[in-house]
DNA sequence: AAATCAAGACTACAGATGTAAACTATAAGT
DNA sequence: ACTTATAGTTTACATCTGTAGTCTTGATTT
């Protein structure tokens, strides 16, 4: 496929899920993001069957239980999400992006030094 | 006010016109936006009628004619959905952030070499 | 003054989203 | 076999979004 589906911001809860741990049974799903959020088991199968339905997850049925794994890589996914969000609130400006994020966070000497790594490894 | 209204995509783009430009009048934003979206006039009327309404602008009325102007700093709009969108696509790992950017964009070596200026700033 | 135009207000309407309860069918325990 | 727990399916429902047409009212033109 060449478009990938529109994922919701809770639905982007469950793919993170999946794409560290798949397949997982709802109940693995349910259980774990439990833990971060207060939505109830009704609402994240809610999540699970839009994901479905939208394809961007799959699952094989193993006596009527389903393991749901990925359908779409999360690369692509974060990459695209990436992609538009740099346009939308940076006009493209990724160096104004940079700068901004610079910013607003904190960073530690370690992060600063780690940062300027990467920077250098892209400079070849 | 401490809850910045939650702005969609489409109405970004009235917000980033009058961040840019404002006062304005709607007749000046739908002439604007016309140029770079196939939006017709009453669409962008409709944005701007919700933004009043989320009180993310407000305007003044000279004789009929209302003229536009953003409420909300966007430097604090920008932060806000600048660390939403860390958090949501990268779990907030900066670093990861920063190397996939560097990978799916392209940099200048002297944009590289700004930043790194601004990050040896921040080690003071 | 009558006709017309422009700006804003009101209405529309389908699809997405957040959030979840109710229902169903099957497997498992007693 | 009967009850119960469980996983999945259906239904719900308000709000938000994208996208726009219609209506009203004061301003402008003839």
């Amino acid at each position: 496929m060449d478009t990938l589906p529109k994922i919701s911001d809770s639905e982007w809860e469950v793919m993170k899920l999946l794409w560290e741990q798949s397949p997982s049974t709802s109940s693995e799903i349910i259980e774990r993001l439990s833990q971060n959020t207060k939505w109830k088991p009704t609402t994240i199968k809610t999540l699970i069957r839009r994901l479905v339905k939208k394809k961007a997850i799959g699952f094989d049925d193993k006596n009527r239980t389903y393991y749901y794994y990925p359908l779409v890589k999360k690369e692509k996914f974060i990459r695209s999400e990436s992609r538009s969000f740099l346009k939308k609130v940076y006009d493209g400006g990724l160096k104004a992006m940079f700068a901004n994020f610079l910013e607003i966070e904190d960073l530690s000497k370690e992060d600063i030094e780690e940062l300027k790594d990467i920077l250098d490894e892209k400079k070849d």
